[in-house]
DNA sequence: GTATCTGCAAAAATTTTGCTAGTAT
DNA sequence: ATACTAGCAAAATTTTTGCAGATAC
């Protein structure tokens, strides 16, 4: 039996999610090689296998997939072009379930420092987002 | 001479960017206050001064100003949503200027590290995005 | 059987584009 | 004078929504 699929219905048994189809399709279509795919990549590859796939099911498994964390963001996507005034060094730290965006100052964090350089790549900045929950969803979510 | 003015057309003329009347209340309206705004929002607060400000004109200069370095982005904003199937622990290089997104393991980085903890946020995740410019494009700019 | 999920089509939201007239240098 | 920029309207992209029928548990 393919290891995919005994991960996949496992990993949905665990977060009680239905193992469809078409979302054993979609994860294996994202996980088939390492890459940073948007929506639309993703339905062109599954489209050759379920023709009659839409858009929204694609946008609605890979936010479900996201949230249950079975797959990760790139980058913490807002929805829009965010724009930051502050120009000192500071960090982001933002909350998963209501997306909001705090600022630390990067003093608070250990210099971000490579072991290894990049090859080829020439760096200018280090952006790091702390990922986690603010105290306003952990209060909610605590009942 | 108010301060921020000064700035302002001082910011311009170094980058060779025209410092015309809407240019200024955007940038008064995106550094009125530390906050992290969308095209929308800006939209809004600077059209009480220049009612016939087009959002249009509101994308384009962000991201002329984000070219400038005279404002940041909040997260490196790809278009659209970008998904990763990689769970074992890494970050990112992300250029700038072609916007391609490339893995980096994580333990080519010394851990990051918080000298304080946030007050009341739960931290599940750090994610480093490394910014800059990689091997093709500094080869094209390079003549 | 029941809750959840899919497909569809339509709408909403976000972002870009081309062009003419206006403005900064 | 020249090059750049603003406004406008329209199009292109990206994302969400509501609901009827289908599917997983």
């Amino acid at each position: 039996m393919p290891k995919e699929k005994l991960d996949f219905d496992g990993l949905c048994r665990e977060r009680h999610l239905a193992a469809t189809h078409q979302r054993r399709i979609i994860f294996q279509a994202v996980t088939a090689a390492p890459g940073h795919y948007s929506p639309e990549e993703i339905y062109e590859v599954v489209r050759k296998q379920i023709p009659s796939i839409s858009v929204a099911t694609i946008y609605k498994n890979l936010k479900t997939f996201v949230e249950a964390g079975i797959l990760h963001e790139v980058s913490p996507h807002h929805g829009s072009l965010r724009v930051d005034p502050t120009l000192t060094p500071h960090h982001h730290l933002v909350c998963r379930k209501c997306k909001s965006i705090t600022d630390i100052d990067a003093k608070f964090l250990d210099p971000v420092r490579l072991r290894r350089a990049p090859k080829g790549f020439k760096i200018e900045q280090f952006a790091v987002d702390i990922l986690g929950t603010c105290s306003k969803c952990a209060k909610q979510s605590a009942h």
